[in-house]
DNA sequence: AGATACTGGACTAAGATAGTCCCATATAGA
DNA sequence: TCTATATGGGACTATCTTAGTCCAGTATCT
């Protein structure tokens, strides 16, 4: 199936225990706009420092985290875990790619004009797109007992017959 | 995003024209039980013939695609394309693999009593998956305008604003 | 028998991934 | 000002995955 990385759960791991924020400071207010640094995410997640650093690297070149460097310096989100998709974190660690290779901006598909399947895979990429936009920082945070997806195909379904409505 | 290898939407390719049938045959009438050989199949793709070959053999061996072996033997589709879904196809190429390593069933993870995120990409990738499970083969063969997805959130939107109802 | 065509597997080159390390720079506080 | 603490930028490596090719074996039709 679909995959993405490690880097990129681990990416969404820090990003979540920057979220909870401030666990741990005074009087354990949860509180995200209290920086933390690397060493600090690393013990909070059980992850090797050199990773973490690394990723919170690259998080901070992008519009989520913030950082003050020098002493008593950190991260911290940028914004409200709230506003921020599953789809930004996508994009952050593992760029703006495509399902295909030939569905991304600057990759010619040499086999276009033949191609019979339409782009479908492409149109899938931007449904599943789309439901990604709709999950939040948030969310991840504190997920649902599922994501109940719906109605990739366009029509009426034959084959669902999932999760009764009114849950979540 | 999200991606699939190039040999998976190789393999799309080949079975939309599996599906498509025996364009070419008598009359030109499609006809998904017509054999088609791998040079066949080659030359109406336009993939190279070696790569043809290995994803046919690899098909043949699943349960979507049959082949028949000696002189004027060949492969075809061993379901009808409106019963074989994307989800199906994909398992084929990539495996039953998930979007994380850690949500396989084999592969444990070590780091998951402290997991902030609660498998929530778990979540998402069987939300994604069930979605995908909707997708036949025959509409990959002739996709709609788009794939709306919806609802990934598992909660009421409040980013949504994309597609009208009633298209498709 | 000979031609056709699938079967199984080995093999290689190139690229992506995961992880580590080093040095430069900025800031707070003694 | 000096020092400790942190981030910033990037190089580097081992390992795995991917894409693509090729060959020897086997089945079947004419």
């Amino acid at each position: 199936m679909l995959r993405i990385s490690k880097l990129t759960d681990y990416g969404t791991m820090i990003l979540v225990h920057l979220a909870a924020g401030a666990r741990g400071a005074k009087e354990g207010a949860v509180n995200p706009e209290h920086l933390c640094s690397a060493s600090d995410v690393a013990s909070g997640t059980r992850l090797a420092l050199p990773t973490v650093q690394k990723l919170l690297k690259l998080l901070a070149r992008s519009e989520l985290v913030r950082s003050v460097r020098g002493a008593e310096g950190g991260y911290a989100l940028a914004r409200n875990p709230a506003t921020i998709t599953a789809a930004e974190i996508l994009d952050v660690f593992e760029g703006p790619l495509s399902i295909t290779e030939c569905s991304t901006a600057d990759s010619r598909c040499e086999l276009e004009d033949g191609c019979p399947t339409g782009g479908a895979w492409q149109k899938i990429n931007r449904g599943i797109r789309g439901a990604l936009e709709d999950i939040s920082l948030a969310d991840l945070a504190h997920p649902p007992r599922e994501f109940p997806l719906v109605d990739l195909s366009g029509r009426a379904s034959r084959l669902r017959q999932r999760l009764p409505p009114g849950q979540g």
